[in-house]
DNA sequence: GGGCTTGCGATTGTCGACAATCTTAGCGAC
DNA sequence: GTCGCTAAGATTGTCGACAATCGCAAGCCC
């Protein structure tokens, strides 16, 4: 028997699907609050609508959609008081991934972090903010996977999801990537010397910082909300 | 118009099959690792086959059943080493949860508090401990409500329908109650006191207890697995 | 007997059709 | 003009049927 991988598939095409769907939406390529309707998502996507309803049913679990019965399904538009809820949770998980990893680590994982910061160092002297955020999230997701706890990267990787909107509004912050690039020094430093007190402290005191600057962001603008009319 | 509620239906069948099943499958009554089988669930819970099949999707992402392409959906067995992995998540939560009540609980709230507390000392005395246990889960749940973080909460609902089998093994092992008690009301002490950093401390106190008694029951328990035929 | 193939029953995956429900546009009364 | 009502269209919810696939047991070859 031939071994063939049957490329990528192999799966239910309601998984198929829900990956599309779920990069599109977390991708931003709908607004929030848009209607999703079965029957379009089902010409877009190449598949049966009970592929989509089945795609539909694990976001609305995720939190990525809202569904009301008979009422359709929509890109859940998470409120920015949702977003400190959920920044704060991250923070806490964030804290516990560190401390594990500051245990776990290994010198090749040190080698790979340094790799991780210089790439960041410049991008900020570029002053590429878009390249940095990038870099910066291989830098946790490189934490995450040293840390070894399947669990909460799951629920990390979910609520960065929720929140992704959100994002840009800490990054752009003038000042903030240089600010952000010393601090994640100090964690690679924590983790190098195997402190996992320390490496919490650090890892706490970075993602303070951007529930602070979340925060700035959110309370500065006082804006109408531009999607009422009049 | 008569606003008739509809007896808590107006649901899509699928979220009534959802919760009984969810209720089901935490509440023990499956085997771990049992077969799920569609059209038997379909006629156990009067409903279509299309709302088990929307069930069982949303309790795959939700981490209560694993399911695999052609094969079916099996209750999920959480292993000993992600029974700890979510024990560590909870702390985590825990900790951020009552760092926050203690700056909003009220005195009504301290008042609730006080009650549950006093209703597992009877407990104790009386020597009942499954009692005791969801007196337990009560006061947390208590303080997860005065936190207001629903993010938070909803995680950590979650994670403890997911390893709720291995919840007895914490409460069962002898002048564990007692402790626990003396935990509790450390911490009820604290948010009296609205004592933020006292209040987290005394959480993971409390919990780092569960982790370790958890961690006990795992390493000294090296029995041979009774799954295991012959 | 051991290992491989084959066939069958059991179960899941997908589709189309239809019913139930919501939404919107049009119409009429005031 | 606007309010309320009605009908049509759009969309979701549910079911049954069928195809695809799996697991198992019987049979076959060596």
């Amino acid at each position: 028997m031939i071994a063939v991988q049957p490329a990528g598939d192999g799966l239910e095409s309601g998984v198929a699907a829900y990956r599309q769907l779920r990069e599109a939406i977390s991708g931003g390529r709908f607004q929030p609050n848009e209607r999703l309707i079965e029957a379009d998502l089902a010409r877009m996507l190449q598949v049966g609508r009970t592929a989509v309803r089945a795609a539909l049913v694990r976001l609305d679990q995720e939190g990525l959609v809202s569904r009301e019965p008979h009422r359709g399904a929509r890109v859940r538009l998470v409120s920015e008081r949702e977003a400190l809820e959920i920044e704060e949770v991250r923070v806490s998980l964030e804290q516990l991934l560190v401390r594990r990893a500051a245990t776990n680590v290994t010198p090749a994982d040190l080698v790979k972090l340094r790799q991780s910061i210089d790439a960041m160092r410049e991008r900020v002297a570029q002053g590429d903010p878009l390249g940095y955020s990038e870099l910066n999230a291989r830098f946790h997701q490189q934490i995450w996977d040293i840390s070894n706890n399947q669990t909460a990267r799951r629920l990390l990787a979910n609520l960065k999801s929720q929140s992704i909107r959100f994002q840009y509004r800490t990054i752009l912050r003038p000042g903030r990537t240089e600010e952000s690039l010393e601090e994640h020094e100090a964690i690679l430093a924590a983790l190098t010397a195997g402190d996992a007190d320390g490496a919490e402290a650090a890892m706490r005191t970075h993602l303070s910082q951007v529930v602070s600057t979340l925060k700035w962001s959110i309370e500065s603008q006082t804006r109408p909300p531009s999607w009422l009319p009049g």
